[in-house]
Parts: C-alpha cells; structure tokens; sequence
DNA sequence: GCCTGTTCTCAGGAAACTTCCAGAAAAAAC
DNA sequence: GTTTTTTCTGGAAGTTTCCTGAGAACAGGC
C-alpha cells in the first residue's frame, strides 16, 4: 500500500518454508517495516528476545515445536508481543480461534498479502494504536467501514462479495494511482492463485455494474495497456 | 535518461545471448549505470558477491540454472538485492507473478530500453530512496504524472495511448536537446521492432495534433534532417 | 439435499491501438 | 523556379486489449 506504511515497526516471520518467509519478508520490507525471520521455533524464540519484534507471524506447523507451544513459552516468560498465525485451512481451525485471544489473531494458508498486511495493522492498531488504520475510508463518492464490513456510494448501501470488497478496498487504499492487473492480482488474491489477470477484468466489471449506477462517472478507470486507476476526483 | 541518471548505481546484468548483455550494458553505461555482466547462473551468483551490485538483470532462461534458482540461492544467502527479471511473454507468467511482490519486479523480452531504465528506478526509488524518479515531471507547459499516467497542458488533461505516452515521457525526460529518431526508436520502441523510423514521424504527427491545441506553440520541434527536439521554453 | 451466492474460466464482439503506406506539404538543393 | 529530399498526415489493415455474458464448479445456509 503506500509507502511508509509500517515505518518503525519490527516483524518477525516464522515458518518452515523458504519461499514463504521470503514472500512476507519482501512485501513487508516494501512496506516499510522492518523484518527478521526464522524457520522452526527455537531459532524463534531466540529472535524474539533478541530482536525485540513489535508483532510475530507465526507458522503453525513447524518441524520443532508447533506455534502454540511457542506463543505458551514465551507468555510463561512474560513476553505480551501479539501473534498473528499462519494456519493451513484444515488445520484444526477451532483449535486456534481459542488461542486468539487478547491481541492475536489468525489467517489460513493460503492468504493473500493484502490480508496480511491489513491484519497486522488491525493487530496494532489494537494492541499500541500505532497509526490508526482508519476504520472509515472515504475516496471520492465511495465510503468503506471497515469494521462494518459495508460500502456507500454516496450514502446508498452496496452489497458486495467479498472479492469485490477487497478489491474495491484494495483499490482505495491507492487512489488516483494506476495498479497494475498483476499488481493486483498479487495483492488481493491468494499467493497461490493459478489463474491470470483475466479474473481481476471480471471482478472490475463486477465492480463497476454495482457502484456506477449511484455515481457520476466511473470511479476505476481502465488505464488501456496499464491497469486501473480508482480516481478521487472529477476527470475534467 | 538525463545523464547522471544512474551515477554510482551498480548493476549485474545477466544474461546468456551476447546481444542482450550488449545492449544493456552500453545502454546503462550511457546512463551512467556502472555495470558488470554474466552469462549464466554460477558466474551470476560469483558476481553478486564479488561486485555487490544494487539491482540485478536476470534473464529467466539460463543454461546451467534459471533465474528463480539464482535468486532463491542468493536469498537463501541473506542477499537481498532487488532483481529486475527478465522474461519470455510465454514463460510461465504466473511464476513470475508470485515474485514480484516485495522489491522485485519483471519484464518481458522483447523489452525498450526506456522500460528497462524505468523500471530499474522505480525499484531502486522503492527499495533505496536513491534519486527520486519523480512521479511529476514538468517541462513547460506540459506535465506528466507518472503515477496515474496522465499528462496536463496547460492544465487540460490529454487522452494518451500507450505508445504516444512513452514517446512523451522520453521527449520530456531529454528537453531541449535533439533526439535522432533511430535515438527515439531504440529507448521507446521492443528492440525487436521491424519496421523503420517513419513510425517515430507518426507518432510525433499524432502528440502533436493532441497536445498543440492546447500550447501557443508546438512543444516538439522538428530539426530536419537531424530529429526532433522537445522544447521547455519560448522559441524565441 | 437443494438452493443461492460466489468464484473462476472462457469466448465473442467491440473498441482502441499500432503499423504501414502513399500522397500532400514543406524545406532544401540546384 | 524547378527539382529533389524530407517530413507530415490521413486512411486502411491488422493486431491487441478490454468488456461482458454465460456457464461450470464449489461452498455455505437452510
């Protein structure tokens, strides 16, 4: 999203895989925060007293000692620093809905990076309220409640999926700024999405045929041999 | 592109056909890149410890390794040099998506140098801050705004297409000075392009019926038999 | 289980864009 | 002033990109 969105911010990255912890490390580094990672649970619970991380994305599985085990052995040593979970879907889910308790929380693999990124903010927001990631946001005619899960379009309430509702919630975090098809297929589908950008076409039409109806002029413009451009303002 | 643009910025191009290494590197010489080239994934790997470059050219395709195998192992090493890949339209786009997150990004062969030197500041403005690619650049009474791909004169917003865009953006980017059309035609254009310079004659025809409506004076001047020149002030 | 809403793919058609060509216009050369 | 060279520009062909409807596959709620 933009640019300094996590400045001063230490996140540590737990989990097994390579290709995982190097997915997070950079889209979280391009995020502006600052990242560390290890790959099974003692080399975690090293890191944390060390590097003194602000939040922990914690694989669930790892080849040591599972997250839980983790998060309880360093609760017992008074560590309060908040976990966000990486679970596989299958993984017992309801066994780690108990565990997110307090400032904790989850997402099952696979995720996509825009959740990620939008939960570690909801987790700090809560836990220190560090740069309130506004639970209202309002571009143009287009207003997202986020804590609401609902969208106006100058006061009409639209009821949209929810691939539509991250998308569109993608889109206006970057207003008047042309993203790229790739760019957001990355961002708002999960990493291990097979298709290609031909879905991100079909969920703009979505888009389009719910919101432009109460509006103007079309809020995303097509940015031919680009992408798409959520605009703010009037076109002229 | 102006002539300092790539001062003290090391680049590792890689790359097994001579031709492109070539290019490339007399291209981003001329930007006053510093660079360095190999030819296939174990002289690469040698390289990036060696030379420490600030940003990597990797071609996908290369005869010992492929480039995802270059970079896991450097990554895998803790280097975390942002790598600009290069790329075949067919290869397996979706593999290459799932890459592109934190700092890197890709282009497809056939490529313009234009894109390539773009690209590569826009990573390094991402991932270094170093020199701020503007995403307003204004020469006269035209501006254009990288970010949402539009440009003003005088304040109206002109309707571009892809290629007019870049032909502008270039012009703009080397005011005042005379640009031969095979100069032209190698930044803007794949460097594959067949056909000959008349195409640069008709694109300039185009930005000029739609930009000149809206100036007192036309902004791109034709130097006979020499090239064309953008102007930032009065003619006199 | 059945229904409904959602996700994703695909393909046809429309629109935009690129490229080439050729005649007109302008400038330079003679 | 005429010829030659170079540039400009409209048109047409061919290609690419985008939009959207239709339908398959799937999940969740009732």
């Amino acid at each position: 999203m933009n640019s300094s969105s996590g400045a001063n911010i230490k996140v540590l990255i737990v989990d097994d895989e390579a290709s995982i912890r190097d997915l997070l490390t950079r889209t979280l580094r391009f995020e502006d925060f600052e990242t560390q990672a290890a790959a099974n649970g003692l080399d975690a619970i090293d890191a944390i007293e060390k590097f003194q991380p602000d939040i922990i994305l914690l694989d669930v599985m790892l080849p040591d000692m599972n997250g839980f085990s983790v998060t309880k052995k360093i609760r017992s040593q008074g560590v309060t620093t908040p976990v966000l979970f990486l679970t596989a879907k299958d993984e017992a889910e309801h066994k780690v809905q108990g565990l997110t308790v307090g400032g904790d929380d989850y997402v099952t693999k696979p995720f996509s990076l825009a959740e990620i990124v939008a939960r570690i903010h909801a987790i700090l927001r809560r836990t220190k309220a560090v740069k309130n990631e506004d639970s209202v946001l309002e571009v143009g005619e287009v207003s997202i409640h986020n804590d609401a899960h609902e969208v106006f379009v100058n006061g009409t309430l639209i009821d949209l999926s929810p691939t539509e509702y991250n998308l569109l919630h993608f889109m206006m975090t970057n207003p008047n700024q042309v993203l790229k098809k790739e760019q957001i297929l990355n961002h708002v589908w999960e990493y291990d999405f097979g298709g290609n950008t031909a879905i991100v076409e079909s969920y703009v039409s979505y888009l389009r045929k719910k919101l432009d109806e109460h509006t103007s002029e079309s809020v995303i413009i097509t940015k031919r041999g680009v992408g798409y451009m959520f605009r703010s303002t009037k076109k002229a």
